[in-house]
DNA sequence: AGCACGCCGACT
DNA sequence: GTCGGCGTGCTC
């Protein structure tokens, strides 16, 4: 017969080939398209093109896996149609793996042959009884025959070459072991109990949504871990979505402790052996609990039980490049399908989130208090304005003025003094974000972005942060020849480390940023150093916020607390709220209590002030003000359109005429086009349009429409992010 | 996404 | 005369 095959590939429509037997939907087959071949899924039965029947290919064979799920397929369906995404390139997400189908690993074991020793013409000997003795049941390795019979190789090769053995090829599977539910011992709070027990009720009960609103350091992961604990017990997996892989080591280490095992990681940075190994683990359920980043979503998980969203406010679970989509929401959408709980863990609950509790569509339970003796850290404000950073002595070179204030260096001196340990926080990368000439005003910029290239001084490099571009740094102005004007302008996280070692020569720092200490391992390293307390000053951008555990970490500074709350992002009080609350909660886990000051212009700024109160609600509900009056998310819905090209007169004709032909009606309100923040992007040019509707519009069918009626030329890329994140 | 086909400028 | 640039169109 003949079935359409979604193949993974930037396409909406599926391929028809011809395919003998019975088929399923869902079933992987192998099928050859243009000059390649693919692994793709039947998706639909029956003819679905109006091609000539000869021209119909047949399926190349069928792909000894189970098949894709009814639910899982609805999921991809329903994940291409919401965020406009080729349904192709969903489905890749769900294979993902390159290879999975083809080079399976190996192993080959022996077996009896069933010939005797006489008969291979081979004398008796004890070695040669003890090998048929151990394979009497079971095949085994040479390694193990040796081992288990305790022969050497030149025994069983014998026997092999005599046929008395015989070669038995299986696949190789990595054992991912069995995590148990009872392996320790777990002590809860009356009020992590209370909540475990919340959660543990829904296991097993369908759909349901539940927020674990939790202060930091309160507990949340052993109170979803309950949880997980009863989804085991019912032979059933759980997924563990969490922003970053960084936070792992901590996180893993936790699991083991309670769970007797680690769980199966997925993330980006994955071998592709690992890959494939942990892909058909998650496929067979012999992977019981997976922790991953947001694209462990999309796998073909055999018997899938829970989700768990762990730091759900995390705007990294936004992903935005070829699929446009938030994992947080598409994980909501795939409970639904697949009739299965979820629960979200978070210390600062997006708005989003907070208006579904308050709706009655989401369950919450909360956690007010620190565990142990520990306190929530006070937190005082620094108005740069009054309390400026002065010059530090010897200072010999262009370094007149620091960035911290007298304020926050006497606490800093002071806790020093105590032997605390400390924490700055610059949610800049590098050594300085721009570097101008003072001869002829000339700043360094990328050649393939609107953006200035930062300093990175321990590379010896300028970078873009938006391309990788990378180059050397010029001892000489490009612009004018000047070789003493070019300076350094504003501070990156090496700046402030630098600082840092100027004022307190005998402190022991350390830097923690995505690039400088760029491999996992190296994260790893200063995280083990910072929690052995062999760092006293710790300087880092955000990768610090999350999930870390330094009991004996006393002071917080937030060098630069306005640096989020620039620009036009609507998220932009929120995300800044979010870090500097996830940041200051760092301070003081342990029996110590903590202290937190934040550096700023602008000491009056409400989501400051908020801080300063340990205020969330007045925080959320200002929040919640500005967005209704401006029908904004949740309370409308946003669209972005991205046009995009290299050559700029296409790409500004198409926005333009996209603009031009907008849809604006009392309920649809069309922004733009304007030129992207951002210009040019790694040599494309960019224009945004800004699409706002009310709830009730279908805001995809109104995109779809639009785009139909303007039909966008070939060499200008039209990308549309429904509900965007990032405004660049 | 790849890849071939095809039409115009700068080379040995 | 050819090599190669990338615009256009196709893949069941």
């Amino acid at each position: 017969m003949i079935v359409g095959v979604l193949l993974p590939l930037p396409f909406n429509d599926v391929f028809d080939y011809q395919i003998e037997g019975d088929v399923v939907p869902g079933e992987l087959v192998r099928v050859s398209f243009g000059r390649e071949v693919l692994v793709g899924a039947v998706w639909k039965l029956g003819k679905s093109s109006d091609l000539d029947e000869r021209k119909i290919k047949p399926v190349l064979g069928r792909i000894d896996f189970p098949p894709l799920s009814p639910e899982l397929m609805k999921f991809v369906n329903f994940v291409a149609s919401y965020n406009m995404a080729f349904l192709g390139l969903v489905l890749k997400m769900v294979l993902s793996v390159r290879g999975v189908f083809d080079d399976l690993k190996t192993t080959t074991l022996y077996k009896l042959s069933g010939k005797t020793l006489a008969e291979a013409k081979l004398k008796n000997s004890d070695a040669r009884w003890r090998v048929m003795d151990l394979l009497k049941y079971y095949p085994y390795t040479r390694a193990e025959i040796a081992k288990g019979a305790g022969v050497g190789q030149t025994v069983i090769k014998n026997m092999i070459d005599a046929g008395v053995l015989e070669p038995v090829v299986v696949q190789t599977k990595r054992d991912f072991g069995v995590p148990k539910g009872n392996f320790a011992d777990v002590s809860l709070t009356p009020e992590q109990q209370a909540a475990a027990d919340v959660l543990c009720r829904k296991v097993g009960q369908g759909f349901s949504v539940t927020l674990i609103d939790g202060v930091t350091g309160s507990g949340k992961t052993e109170v979803y871990f309950e949880a997980v604990a009863k989804v085991l017990e019912a032979g059933r997996q759980v997924l563990i979505m969490v922003p970053e892989i960084s936070l792992t080591t901590q996180w893993l280490s936790r699991f083991e402790r309670r769970f007797g095992v680690r769980p199966a990681c997925w993330h980006s940075a994955l071998g592709n052996r690992e890959r494939i190994d942990t892909w058909q683990g998650i496929v067979e359920n012999r992977a019981k609990v997976v922790v991953g980043a947001r694209s462990a979503l999309f796998l073909p998980y055999a018997d899938l039980g829970l989700i768990v969203v762990d730091e759900s406010h995390d705007h990294s679970f936004k992903q935005e490049d070829v699929v446009n989509y938030q994992g947080r929401d598409m994980a909501v959408v795939r409970a639904k399908i697949e009739q299965f709980p979820l629960i979200l863990s978070t210390a600062t609950p997006d708005l989003e989130t907070v208006c579904n509790v308050e709706s009655g569509k989401y369950d919450a339970v909360y956690l007010k208090n620190r565990f142990a003796a520990a306190v929530l850290p006070e937190i005082k404000i620094i108005d740069l304005k009054k309390d400026k950073p002065q010059k530090f002595p010897n200072d010999k070179a262009q370094l007149s003025t620091g960035w911290l204030a007298p304020t926050l260096v006497d606490a800093l001196k002071e806790n020093l003094e105590k032997g605390g340990q400390s924490l700055l926080f610059l949610n800049r990368r590098g050594y300085a974000p721009l570097t101008i000439c003072r001869d002829c005003g000339h700043r360094i910029q990328c050649p393939n972005c609107t953006a200035w290239l930062t300093e990175h001084r321990r590379n010896k490099a300028l970078i873009c942060h938006h391309c990788g571009y990378t180059t050397s740094i010029p001892t000489r102005c490009p612009s004018c020849g000047s070789e003493e004007g070019l300076t350094a302008c504003g501070p990156g996280v090496e700046r402030v480390a630098e600082e840092v070692s100027r004022r307190f020569p005998l402190a022991r720092t350390g830097i923690l940023s995505s690039d400088i200490t760029s491999t996992l391992k190296e994260v790893s390293e200063v995280i083990q150093k910072m929690e052995n307390h062999e760092i006293d000053i710790l300087i880092g951008t955000q990768i610090l916020a999350k999930g870390h555990h330094f009991p004996s970490l006393t002071l917080v500074g937030i060098v630069d607390a306005d640096l989020g709350l620039m620009g036009s992002d609507l998220r932009a009080a929120e995300t800044t709220y979010q870090l500097l609350s996830q940041v200051a909660g760092r301070a003081g886990r342990g029996d110590k209590k903590g202290m937190v000051y934040l550096q700023t212009l602008y000491p009056e700024n409400a989501v400051l002030q908020a801080l300063l109160n340990n205020d969330r609600e007045a925080f959320l509900s200002l929040e919640k003000n500005s967005r209704r009056l401006l029908k904004l998310p949740p309370f409308g819905k946003l669209a972005a359109l991205v046009v995009s090209g290299e050559n700029q007169e296409a790409v500004e004709k198409t926005a333009v005429y996209l603009g031009q032909n907008a849809p604006n009606t009392d309920m649809i309100t069309t922004l733009g086009p304007a030129p992207a923040p951002i210009f040019m992007l790694r040599g494309k040019y960019r224009y945004r349009l800004l699409l706002k509707t009310a709830r009730s519009i279908n805001i995809q069918e109104v995109i779809r429409t639009w785009l139909k009626r303007v039909q966008p030329p070939s060499n200008v890329r039209v990308q549309v992010d429904i509900d965007p994140y990032s405004f660049m």
